[in-house]
DNA sequence: GTATGGTTACTCGGATAAGTGGTGTCCGAGTTGTTCTGG
DNA sequence: CCAGAACAACTCGGACACCACTTATCCGAGTAACCATAC
């Protein structure tokens, strides 16, 4: 069990866009560049990202992406769902008579989990290092 | 991101096994039957929580699994890394001048996840399931 | 100068393919208890 | 009755195939800004 790489792309590509001054948008390859990825895959997380809400797109010449919400209402539990989706991490595929333990059991861990990363707002990140290293422009 | 499915049968096979009385063993296809898959697939998890040194074989006629350690060792995040390994969920591929902040919120939520499930022992699903519903077998 | 058409710079989405890991089967090897057979 | 061999019931491990999903590329379509040309 693992994140796909595409969670990381689109987090940092996230807190990427939330950095940009307000209203202006970025293209695709200016995005792949810094992250080192082709265009053509990026855009396809790009995609997932804009059908969950959190960016915008808009097409033709100077077009490109931004940020839809503001930024203190992304945590990364949305980032996440928009690229993993939103299935249990666990499923009993046994037929109990009643609800599965164990299956209670790795729910309320899962739970756990989901409830830090809904508390993690982007923009604390982006905070934090603007904070910490400005000379460094690193993402 | 998933359990994979063999994670389901390691939990449900330690309960098993747990439930069974002290220094008895079963064989394959008995534990393979009552979870409808294939004695020759159950095998290789139960290799996989061998190594781990959960429970232990004996081979040759009249021969059989049964637990290793005892019973109020055993939590579920020792099944789970068993099956699925202890590597982390999370991991930035960039290259940063210094650590990636966004790694250190995906791990500290991860270890939300994984303290839950050390926190909690089979034999309590054992003991909850045995209080409960008596006259059902079924785990 | 204004309108029209073409070019360019983008996003969007489908089709496709390689790569990887989970799932599952097959088979041969090793081990131990049981049974059979010869003395 | 006893010893040793054959057999059966198991686990163990490697090799292999299949399938699903991730990763990644290519290409055509749609859209909007820009530019050139003609009137």
């Amino acid at each position: 069990m693992k994140y796909s790489n595409a969670t990381n792309y689109a987090l940092h590509t996230m807190v990427h866009l939330i950095r940009l001054p307000q209203n202006s948008t970025i293209g695709v390859q200016e995005l792949a560049e810094f992250q080192k990825l082709s265009p053509t895959y990026l855009s396809k997380i790009l995609t997932k990202l804009t059908k969950a809400g959190l960016i915008e797109s808009t097409p033709g010449a100077k077009g490109g992406y931004k940020i839809s919400k503001s930024p203190n209402e992304i945590s990364f539990l949305d980032v996440i769902i928009a690229i993993e989706g939103d299935s249990k991490l666990f499923n009993c595929s046994l037929h109990h008579n009643e609800g599965c333990l164990i299956e209670e059991v790795m729910r309320q861990s899962e739970e756990n989990m989901k409830s830090e990363l809904e508390s993690q707002l982007l923009i604390d990140i982006v905070k934090k290092m603007e904070s910490g290293a400005e000379k460094t422009t690193g993402n």
